[in-house]
RNA sequence: GGCGCGUUCGUCUAGUGGUCUAGGACGCUGGCCUCUCACGCCGGUAACAGGGGUUCGACUCCCCUACGCGCUACCA
């Protein structure tokens, strides 16, 4: 079993095309095959190199790797198409030789103009061929009269295509709606329906696990692949990726209007401000929830990505969800794939991200979380042990709060000076400015707090237990001005894991701070 | 216009003629827990696109319609 990966060296990595990646890849897999990687780059406008490397990078970085394609070269290199222009000339001599193409010397004009009196009739299009060169005398005519041909296939004209499609089923198309498509230049350059026939002829592809939107070429690649004597690869088109609450494709284009979403725009927003936290300029051409970096900059999990896009057209039974990658590999198969588009939902997406984030050891959230505070200027190089076992007790302490590495930063309160602290203004109000009361039973609880021995979060606990109940009052007149007070913010995790985290220095100095604002402002 | 593909809760899906008063997950939502938020636990909400057949019986098979998407390029 031989399947390929074929992307455009575009720049980045779009979710669609990781997930028809990966399909691709967990059949390999499964069956012990080989997943090859193909650069598409016919169309050679762009810096090749530098456009592939971040598609390679968001492979690398999901775990799924290739055989054989550039970087690790194979047995059939090159695997660029602009390096494989010999293989393309060949196919297309060949196909010219024995009558299944044609040298065709209309000029554009005159086809344009026949298709367009085809249209206007309302009648299918099917070319006349009358600029078709079938002899020498043919070509030498009409190049006296100063033309110059492209190559076009002699598509058959009566029958049907028939084959089998793996996730679709039985196929059936009408030749005759098929076209004469150009599969030269003038220039000599070849097309992609030659180009990929030819090349999954070479590399001896047994599956083409594709986008469903190439389902309507099929047929044409069939004709090319018979008529240059190839074997004929099984065929299983994958439903596409839909946008986020509607059928249409989704695209990398479409960022403005996917922000339209709720659920899209929060996704965004949570990474739009992890990566300004973090000097990232959030570029929309990079930086896109559509967009595989997206997720890699703010500190995703690749199995939870690689998880999710797995269920996105593809399903084991009526209850399983969660896949390791040894699951997924041993479970996986082209039969279960769905046949409707499905849409992308952010929501689920960070959900799965969720889950895998808090079945990581506490070791494993420590590496990922502490690049987000060197990367915000909270803590240096090298990470000393202090630093490191007050960013584990804040990790223990936010727990499921912290579901992307980049949630971190979230709490920011930690790491800056006491003087630094800024308060939420609403909450500040509410608790502190005009909660008279609890501000002058933090005042006094800041006597015991300065005295106590033990400064862990159990001992916090037993002395505030203790300070309400002689004070005759509920925990709730301590708390939220105390909270407030020591982080500024009206919500977050436990309160006495705050106080002893911060230390008692700390402590006592946000809440001396905190008490003089209030007295200014009441 | 032609050809092709698709259509089960808001979303991802289970379902291959009776087990479906349609199951699970995400979301939303009520409650419990509680120092806030989150988690967790218990509960709730919500779908077979429409119409004809076939059949004792249809979400499941057939036809039509509607809607969506794709191909119909000297794009890939």
């Amino acid at each position: 079993m031989r399947v390929r990966f074929a992307p455009s060296p575009t720049g980045y990595l779009h979710i669609g095309g990781v997930r028809t990646a990966l399909f691709n890849w967990l059949f390999a897999r499964h069956h012990g095959g080989k997943f090859i990687l193909r650069v598409d780059d016919t169309d050679q406008a762009r810096n090749v190199a530098d456009a592939l490397q971040p598609i390679m990078d968001g492979f690398k970085w999901l775990g799924i790797d290739w055989d054989e394609g550039p970087d690790v070269g194979g047995p059939h290199a090159p695997y660029f198409q602009s390096q494989r222009s010999d293989f393309y000339d060949q196919a297309v001599a060949k196909l010219l030789a024995e009558g299944h193409a044609y040298k065709d010397f209309s000029r554009p004009a005159e086809f344009g103009a026949e298709r367009q009196a085809a249209e206007k009739e309302k009648r299918q299009f099917i070319y006349s061929r009358q600029w078709m060169a079938e002899t020498e005398a043919d070509v030498t005519r009409f190049e006296a009269e100063g033309r110059e041909a492209v190559v076009r296939l002699k598509m058959p004209r009566e029958g049907q295509c028939q084959f089998h499609d793996m996730v679709r089923g039985a196929m059936s198309f009408e030749w005759s709606g098929e076209q004469d498509h150009v599969i030269q230049r003038k220039d000599g350059s070849c097309l992609y329906h030659l180009t990929n026939v030819v090349d999954d002829g070479a590399f001896e592809i047994s599956h083409v696990i594709r986008a469903i939107e190439h389902l309507s070429n099929t047929p044409r690649q069939i004709f090319i692949a018979q008529s240059l004597g190839l074997k004929l690869p099984q065929y299983a088109h994958l439903p596409f990726v839909a946008e986020p609450g509607s059928s249409n494709k989704l695209s990398k284009r479409k960022l403005d209007k996917y922000l339209k979403n709720r659920d899209f725009k929060v996704l965004y927003d949570h990474g739009e401000q992890i990566a300004r936290q973090i000097g990232l300029t959030a570029s929309p051409e990079t930086f896109n929830p559509v967009i595989i970096d997206f997720y890699r900059e703010i500190g995703f999990l690749p199995d939870a990505i690689v998880n999710y896009l797995l269920l996105l057209g593809w399903s084991l039974d009526d209850h399983t969800e969660d896949f390791s990658r040894e699951a997924m590999i041993r479970d996986f198969s082209l039969e279960r794939i769905n046949k409707a588009p499905a849409s992308f939902d952010p929501q689920k997406l960070s959900a799965f991200q969720g889950r895998y984030m808090w079945r990581l050891s506490m070791a494993a959230r420590l590496e990922m979380v502490l690049p987000y505070l060197q990367r915000a200027g909270f803590i240096a190089l090298p990470v000393t042990d202090d630093v490191k076992s007050k960013v584990k007790a804040i990790l223990e302490a936010a727990s499921e709060r912290i579901s992307i590495a980049g949630d971190i930063l979230d709490y920011s309160e930690f790491f800056q000076a006491d003087e630094k602290i800024e308060y939420d203004e609403k909450a500040f109000r509410k608790r502190v400015v005009n909660a008279v009361a609890q501000r002058e039973l933090l005042k006094k609880f800041r006597q015991p707090l300065a005295t106590a021995s033990d400064f862990s979060a159990p001992g916090i606990e037993a002395l505030l237990r203790n300070f309400v109940e002689q004070e005759g009052v509920g925990m709730g007149m301590v708390v939220h001005a105390l909270r407030v007070s020591l982080t500024g913010k009206a919500v977050g995790f436990g309160l006495f894991d705050i106080v002893a985290i911060l230390g008692k220095e700390s402590c006592l100095s946000r809440i001396d701070r905190a008490l003089m604002f209030a007295e200014e402002q009441s």
